[in-house]
DNA sequence: TCAAAAGTGTTTCGGATACACCCATGC
DNA sequence: GCATGGGTGTATCCGAAACACTTTTGA
């Protein structure tokens, strides 16, 4: 009813970022350093500080650990299993966070395909497991594709991410005309020149978070 | 990346029960005895022990506070900002439950409707927003409503407890159609009687969490 | 006999799905 | 000239929504 005392589980954040690269789902991982663990895999994450906000925490933690930062980030479940940390209490509030691909990452952090992660350290696979639940579900009532693609794209490029992520092959007839009957895009400058056809290039509207009805 | 010290924030759970009563959706609070929210009504709830699940402390303490016990529950949120509570950090674990009406309640236990809540203490009313957010987009696809119900119920009744929830009337041939169609009801013995044509009585086929696609 | 809830079918509309052909480019 | 992805239109199906009257009971 009080403040904390030494009685308390210590509080934690990890975070379960995504990208999609490849036409596959990646997840970032980072390398443990110290402890039972070191060595294995894991999801950024460790110890909330005393006048941050869980959030504030997440975000600070995953820009340390990996230099990625700036990114759409929402809370996903809290994990607080008495035995999930060998080294003693912790509950941990996991945060599900996605971007658009970029270049290579620093030493000891990596991205790796969400089909085939290796052994992670704690619960991190349960904590994965279930982030990937929330995304494919997420992605059929928002908009939030937008956080995986870059300013301009193809409509090409854009189902590849409703592909990857949702694991089988869409109509690519029946796909245009629905997501451009939402209005959420519209047509940005030039074309995108490959070894074939150009393809026009669109942008989304608006680059924020809403609800909304597809697939 | 050990256990905890003292500088760590205190854990706690809360729960928003909800239930249907009189056409409402009603919540379930207790009045607070001690600190400076004392005599305002918030959710059940407290701090979690060292050594059980964040579920187990939920249970607990629920059952404890208001004699409830025994029924559906499930993880909504986690609030953790470093002001929500006046004494000291308190990072809280929401929960979300759900149980069929009975009678009376203790002493300084309530049951309030939803939708007249009076002022609360901490962030609990941010708490209960977010479990209706829940609770509603809920029903849509599962069968929770079960745990609205008695064993038997009439169709009149069920429709009642969406209707309630949803805050909206629903055309009557259509709701019948459609549960029905679902496969998820067996007719139960017996009619209910009232004061006018008899209705017939019906039973889950199965009283556990089910993903469905309704409404 | 009246008030109040129970029970029942049909029509309409819109969105989802299935499906095949021509186009523009780089190699 | 060919391989590769870009671009377009139509027919069908299914579930959702709208909608009105008869039935049974207790008072």
């Amino acid at each position: 009813v009080s403040a904390a005392d030494a009685g308390d589980p210590a509080v934690a954040v990890d975070v379960a970022v995504f990208t999609v690269h490849a036409r596959a789902l990646q997840t970032l991982l980072v390398r443990v350093q110290r402890g039972a663990f070191a060595g294995r895999w894991a999801l950024p994450g460790g110890r909330v500080q005393a006048d941050e906000t869980l959030e504030r925490a997440a975000r600070r933690l995953l820009a340390v650990q990996t230099g990625v930062r700036g990114i759409y980030l929402e809370q996903l479940y809290t994990f607080g299993h008495p035995e999930r940390d060998p080294h003693g209490r912790v509950v941990s509030v996991a945060y599900f966070a996605l971007i658009a691909h970029r270049g290579p990452t620093p030493a000891d952090v990596a991205w790796c395909p969400a089909a085939r992660l290796p052994p992670l350290a704690y619960d991190h696979r349960a904590v994965v497991r279930t982030a990937l639940a929330r995304l494919r579900a997420k992605l059929g009532y928002t908009n939030l594709v937008y956080t995986l693609l870059p300013p301009s794209f193809t409509l090409g490029e854009l189902q590849e991410m409703y592909e990857a992520i949702r694991g089988r092959r869409l109509d690519r007839r029946n796909f245009r005309k629905k997501i451009l009957s939402l209005g959420l895009l519209v047509r940005a400058a030039g074309v995108r020149r490959g070894p074939h056809r150009p393809a026009a290039l669109y942008a989304f509207r608006r680059r924020r978070p809403m609800m909304i009805d597809i697939l």
